[in-house]
DNA sequence: GTATATTTTAGAATAATGTTCTGATTTTTG
DNA sequence: CAAAAATCAGAACATTATTCTAAAATATAC
């Protein structure tokens, strides 16, 4: 199956980024077409796998989240190899694991409740990893903007 | 209003973070509770702002934004100024602004279609910011886990 | 260019869900 | 312990989701 998305496509993506939880005779009424039509076209995204999914976004502080870090891991790892990068992304607090270009090998981000959380992170599950050579770890003071919304032109 | 959430609510808030677009029935089911009351306590966790919103996630690779890039900032800002985080924050393509320890000032997420559009963003938008002394930009090759999941616990 | 196939759409009917209200129950507070 | 506040369930009603069919539009093949 192909992915090719028109116009109204992307205006619906554009709205679901927006609102997910937005109904569908909302959607349609934005798009001046029937319900069914908008339903369908929804529906051909997500088996497309260009909706990946729906989620709450949730205020860090009020779970008790409120430690952002983003460390830096270089690995012995051999380039086929995902096996250290599998282990991180296993890891409930991290939410991100990439893999970049330069010095180090792998960039993730976590959060956290607390330094103290952070060490017995790095000591009960980093120290496991065995290809990890070194780690640097940057946190952050204040967030400034945090979206998860791609500008979709 | 204050924040204080008990298991009921950390359940509600794990299962939209799962399925922003589960059925209120569907929530009042597998909390074994009546949907108007499931409902109620939603309500109030988006009044209190535990909730900030709901958001469809979208292939970048769909849209074209297949290019992920963190940056970092130094600025000569002064300590209470955050003009410089303002203006980053005002662009787009630039998903995440946080203000870090360290020696630079800010980490910045984004994504973009290509390295061409980098460029011509950092010629058009980051050098009009004029606090900016320096940027280093990682780029990142493969993405292995990104999540918007808060660990909840 | 025309015919055929495919996709997209609207509209209607029905099932499912959202929403509001009330009163009962539980929990909190003083 | 009593009063106040919060939470909850159930019912009634409004809104929405979903499915189906046929028409329209679009793409494809000849």
């Amino acid at each position: 199956m192909e992915i090719n998305l028109d116009e109204t496509d992307l205006i619906i993506l554009r709205l679901l980024q927006e609102d997910a939880r937005i109904t569908n005779v909302a959607l349609a009424a934005q798009l001046k077409m029937a319900p069914s039509a908008t339903l369908e076209r929804v529906r051909k995204l997500e088996e497309k796998g260009v909706i990946r999914g729906y989620s709450a976004g949730i205020d860090p502080l009020a779970v008790d989240k409120d430690l952002l870090v983003f460390i830096f891991i270089k690995t012995k790892d051999s380039f086929a190899d995902d096996k250290s990068a599998r282990s991180l992304a296993a890891i409930p607090q991290v939410m991100e694991v990439h893999h970049i270009a330069g010095d180090d090998c792998y960039l993730i981000k976590a959060r956290l409740s607390s330094p103290t959380e952070l060490m017995e992170l790095k000591r009960s599950r980093f120290s496991k990893i065995a290809n990890i050579v070194s780690m640097r770890t940057t946190i952050v003071l204040e967030t400034v903007k945090e979206s998860t919304h791609i500008s979709i032109d």
